[in-house]
DNA sequence: TTGGCATATCGGGAAAAGTCGATATACATT
DNA sequence: AATGTATATCGACTTTTCCCGATATGCCAA
């Protein structure tokens, strides 16, 4: 992964709440129907009603995060759940402490 | 300094070769004419032509890392010469490593 | 004080990102 | 099969970023 697409994802307010939120979603998620989210992360439709942005744009959001390796999704029937890919915020940090 | 602005500044191919330039003045920039770079950094020039673009475009990139506070510089002269700052590029890194 | 460099700033055109509503897709339920 | 719900994709429009050339500013030397 580019380490300037990397730095892209990271460079919009709500990507960076979303990557804060998915941190401890318990707290921000409250109302989560799967019980079961803090292992699989937070479906789609919780976050878009959380940042107040419309369903389209989290969609877009969410996999340019992904697409930078910092969350990863689950499909479970007609859920897509997220959560942080802690392998690539290590690699980043790895990144920022080596490289850069 | 906003967080999305420091990521801003860090997506850029070109404004990254530069704080990697930096990193190492005596390797990237052997026909420095000031001796003194080592400590005081390299100017504008020396960057513009290295980076081969244009000498307007690398003073406002200079400029955007510089309100990153990821360089710092100095006027001697009619040179400026800009520099790593070590105490912005930690914070940074500590952002990365507690708040992301 | 005039001319010559080094750098900064300004104005602009092209490309990319932000954001939306509408539509498509995929799955679940009846 | 038909409908409903969750998410993804598309097309469009606006704002921001990328770069440039031209011009301004600041400093130095003749």
């Amino acid at each position: 992964m580019d380490q300037v697409e990397i730095f892209k994802a990271l460079s919009n307010k709500t990507r960076l709440e979303i990557l804060g939120w998915l941190k401890e979603p318990a707290i921000h998620f409250p109302n989560q129907p799967n019980p079961d989210f803090e292992t699989v992360g937070v479906c789609v439709g919780q976050i878009q009603i959380k940042s107040g942005l419309s369903q389209s744009t989290i969609s877009e959001y969410l996999s340019i995060l992904q697409r930078a390796d910092l969350i990863s999704s689950t499909r479970v029937g007609q859920w897509t759940y997220y959560k942080r890919n802690q392998e690539g915020l290590e690699k980043l940090s790895k990144i920022i402490n080596t490289e850069l």
